[in-house]
This record gives structure tokens, C-alpha cells and sequence, in this order.
DNA sequence: CCAAAATTTAAACATTTGTTTAATTTTTTA
DNA sequence: TAAAAAATTAAACAAATGTTTAAATTTTGG
């Protein structure tokens, strides 16, 4: 009756660690059973089948990716400060989770997830109040006239991007691990100070 | 004796096309055989493997990639202008061919490509001079001290990333393929206005 | 024109794929 | 403790995979 757990975890993160490293289609449900230390016939067992576990990584995934959004925007912080410590919190969370910026993007670039991002997801933020504040501050002047579209792009390219180019930049500039991490600390305090500077225009830091 | 090359370079634009948008794990040799109208053995014939086509395409894809460099480093214009035309011709040129850099990303990402970025890519752009004139400009002081990798990085986040993002971008904001161009347009200017501003520190645009 | 070479095809190959079945072991519960 | 339920396993399944073989067709060159 009561069912133990703690195998339907491990084939959780099991499955997430293969998914996160090979993707959807670069790996087997055997790839996956072999991290379990277990059979194939368990993973349809606990998940039905391939793709409803992808599904429920992805899902999972796809909280974790936008996490941080709502935690510094449900603060009680200027818009700035809000931002700031955005940058922050993502790239220390980034850090600890390198692969999944690439995993979100990719899966969501294939169709690996059929289903439109689901309103669960973007609710929290929206009720956050972060939309308001933003177009509060632009109504007084405050900071630039920018779209939170673009806004966002802005934010996004400079967060994202340096994670899922790992390998194309140290095999461009041939550096290795080490020092593209210490570029990534670099670039994170350049992104702070340039995205700040552009929309608070009154306001410059350098 | 004389080969007619046209069945062959079908198999490439074939090839190319489903690797693109699926990826070397996400498609069969015959849905690339199907593309072409032809058979399975055929790829075979002419390219001994899906891995060494998928290497031949790979290595195209990464030519074009970094082509807009080369053009535009080999230039006779000022590391201003240089920047700005940079942007423009790489965002001309992906909105043309908006899953290259996923496509490269990826495929370095899963270790599609054993081999280490060969250096016929990168001699190149290290032969315009264009980190020479970059470092004199930081000696005269005419640009703000940051490093060439960081630099790199800024450029490559804001412009790479946005052609990732798409389905992200579109899924988030509730947006069509139509808005998500014109927020690209948009992009483009805040970024050239965005890093010059950033570099040229005594000579703001804004 | 005709043999030889190059191209194209259909079929077969051995593996690997995701999934299912049925039997076995372990846990629950009454 | 014993029957019932849940968990786990090994084996088998059909379908799909990349590759090869051998035969058929087309093109080439003397």
C-alpha cells in the first residue's frame, strides 16, 4: 500500500542527470536505468514511458530555471536594486546548475515539450507585481523607455548565454575551465554595471 | 569517371537542413534520404557515415558562423565602426539563418564534434589584427579596460542568444513569430547603443 | 557501340530502441 | 503468519537504427 519512495526519486535524478547531459533524443531509457543501478521495466513502472518522464524533468527543469525571478521580485526592493540582485542570484545559481539554460532552450527549440509554457509558471512572476514597477518607473522617467520585452532579452542574453557557450569559448579563445570561470565572475559584474547604467540613464555608476 | 556532383551536394543541403532544425541525435540517416528523395545507401556511398556527414556539416555551419568576423575584422575602419558593423552583419545574417547558433552550440554542447576547434577557424580572425587594434585602443585609453574574452562574451550573449530563445521568448511573453522579429530589430539597436556606450566611455551615444 | 566504371537501388544485417509481459521477490496488512 | 499488494526483475516484443551487400541502372571513354 504505502509505497516507498525513495526509488521513484532516484530514477527522478538519475533521469535528470542523463536528460540534462544528452538531451531528450541523445540518450536511451537504458542510459537511464544503467545510472538507476536498475532495470529498464521500472521506469515505465513508475513513468509510463519516455516521455512522460522527460516531461516531468522538464517540467521540474523549467521551475527551477525561473525561480530566482520571483524570489527577487517578490522583495520589497527598488527596481534596481531588484535587478541587481537578479543578476546575482542567477549567475550563483547558474553556477551551481551550468547545463540548464542549454537543456531549457534546446528542449523547448525541438519540441521536445508539446504543451505551451503552462500558466503556472508565468503567474508567479506576473503577480509579483515586478510588470507594474517597471512601467511605474518608466511613467516617471526613472529609467529609460524600453519594452519589458526587450528588457528581458537584454537580461536573458547576458545570463543565459555565457552557460550554454562554454565550449565554444574556451575552444575559442583556448582557455580552460578554470579561467572561463573566472571571465564568467567578470562578466557578471560587467553585465550589472552596463545593464544599470543603460536603464537608469540619470543614474550612472562608472 | 567524371562524378555528376549534383546528387551529392543534394545529400549536403539535405543533410544540413534536417540536422539543423532536428539535430544529429533527433533524426534517422533516412529521414535525411527521405529529404532527398533518395536511399539510405546512397549517404553511405558518398559519405561513409552519418557522423562523418554530420562532421562535413558541422564544419560549414561553423564557417558561416564565424564569417561575419572575418569580413568585417578585415576591414579599414575604426574599432567603433568595426563593432557596429559587426553587429548589423551578424544579425543580418542570422535572421537569415536563425538555427545556426543553436545548432553550433549544441552540437559542441554533446560533444557532437570530437575535435577541438581547428585552428583554420581561427587563424583568420587573428589575422585581421583585430585584437591588436583593440589592445592599442585600451593602451590610449580610448576604450574602457576590459579584456578581449569579456568583450567577446558581451557580444556573443547579445547576439547569439536572442536566435536561441525564440520559442522561449514567444512561450514567455505570449507572443507571435512576427512581434518576436520586431523585438529583434529592436534588440539589435539598444545592443549597439548598449556596448558602445559601454566601451567608448568619454564618447556616450546616448 | 560496348565494356568498364560510376551511380543508384532494394534488401538484408546486426544492434539498439521504447515498451510490454509474466514471473519473482519484497513489503504491507489484517 | 499468511494472503494480498507492491516492487523488481529477466525476457521478449516489434519497430527503428546505422551500415553493408549485391544486384540493377546509368554514365563514361575508347
Amino acid at each position: 500500500m504505502k509505497r516507498d519512495l525513495s526509488t521513484e526519486e532516484k530514477i527522478k535524478a538519475a533521469a535528470k542527470k542523463v536528460f540534462m547531459t544528452k538531451g531528450f533524443d541523445g540518450c536511451s531509457v537504458r542510459d537511464i536505468a544503467k545510472e538507476v543501478g536498475s532495470n529498464v521495466a521500472l521506469l515505465n513502472y513508475y513513468f509510463r514511458s519516455k516521455e512522460k518522464l522527460f516531461e516531468l524533468i522538464f517540467e521540474g527543469a523549467m521551475s527551477d530555471f525561473l525561480q530566482s525571478m520571483i524570489e527577487v521580485f517578490s522583495s520589497n526592493l527598488t527596481l534596481q536594486e531588484k535587478l541587481e540582485q537578479l543578476i546575482d542570484k542567477e549567475f550563483e545559481f547558474f553556477m551551481e546548475h551550468p547545463e540548464l539554460p542549454m537543456f531549457i532552450l534546446q528542449s523547448l527549440h525541438q519540441n521536445k515539450t508539446d504543451a505551451p509554457m503552462p500558466s503556472h509558471f508565468l503567474e508567479p512572476i506576473a503577480n509579483t507585481g515586478i510588470f507594474e514597477q517597471f512601467e511605474m518607473a518608466k511613467a516617471k522617467s526613472e529609467i529609460r523607455d524600453i519594452s519589458i520585452r526587450n528588457m528581458t532579452m537584454l537580461l536573458m542574453s547576458n545570463v543565459h548565454y555565457p552557460f550554454m557557450s562554454k565550449k565554444l569559448t574556451e575552444q575559442f579563445h583556448g582557455i580552460d575551465a578554470e579561467v572561463f570561470e573566472a571571465d564568467l565572475i567578470k562578466h557578471k559584474a560587467i553585465v550589472k554595471e552596463l545593464i544599470i547604467n543603460y536603464l537608469f540613464i540619470s543614474n550612472p555608476k562608472a
